[in-house]
DNA sequence: TTAAAATATATTGCATACAATATAATTGTG
DNA sequence: CACAATTATATTGTATGCAATATATTTTAA
């Protein structure tokens, strides 16, 4: 057992977590090519899909993302027409996301994307390993 | 069962591997500022520390990481004179990557980062579920 | 009631990531 | 040998991420 052992890339738990996480995110980019969306803009869309209509703020709340993140994504959106933005008349500092009917068209184009990846097996577990690290990434996030 | 719960950001695992590994690398932070690396530095100077010298393919290779990422980033380490770089004479295209004195004395004072770590409990997971975990991670990187 | 604190969002700056493209050096092949 | 293919790396362009800072609005409290 060597002194710097702990400083070795091989003995890392970060690093694969790094990696698959990108691995993944790797597998998703043709399907989203394919609806012109980023990975990112792909999970916000599947909140605003649910949502309807929220703030800025609970967006960021959701998918664990910075104001300095959100605030070019949902330019994008906007540009792309799957979403329109506007003030709350109540409290103007309130920012709405609201999708658009195209967005909610693009929802349907979107089923696809889940079901290339189970079909062509881009995440290569069992079923159980699925749940198992599901489980153990959600006690890392919560806290 | 909706149609739509595919697309729901709740039934998604690459969401929490997302969450995850940004919540982990975000741990990191704060012990890393102390040695002036960002996270992705630290890895590759754990690549570096090992090998001593090493080409910069070799380099992206270990990290899985393009040249479009690699190039910047050892340009960096560079200014900060924890590496020197040089051609082969052999081979004009090759670049190497050499530790300076000042690179494997910062290794010194890098031990402390996975020490604080673990005594932080910065990822809170028992040994079982941290062997599990990399174990699933392993098997969706290798391929 | 008015200044201070809190809230919501935007902007800036720096460092990734990665696809696509470019370039220089080397190797393989007819 | 010439020249196409390959290899190694660099550059460009686009999109994150996030800390730090700024700004406008609203709320709170002396």
């Amino acid at each position: 057992m060597e002194k710097y052992d702990c400083l070795k890339l091989e003995n890392q738990l970060c690093f694969p977590l790094y990696v698959a996480s990108k691995e993944v995110i790797r597998k998703y980019k043709p399907l989203l090519d394919e609806l012109d969306l980023t990975y990112t803009q792909y999970i916000a869309m599947m909140v605003i899909w649910e949502e309807k209509k929220l703030r800025v703020t609970e967006l960021g709340k959701k998918l664990y993302l910075d104001t300095g993140t959100i605030s070019p994504l949902i330019r994008k959106l906007k540009e792309k027409n799957y979403i329109t933005l506007y003030r709350d008349k109540t409290d103007e500092r309130v920012q709405f996301i609201e999708v658009t009917d195209e967005g909610m068209n693009l929802r349907e184009k979107a089923i696809n994307v889940p079901l290339q990846m189970s079909k062509n097996k881009c995440i290569a577990l069992s079923l159980d390993e699925a749940i198992t690290l599901k489980k153990i990434l959600e006690k890392i996030i919560e806290k």
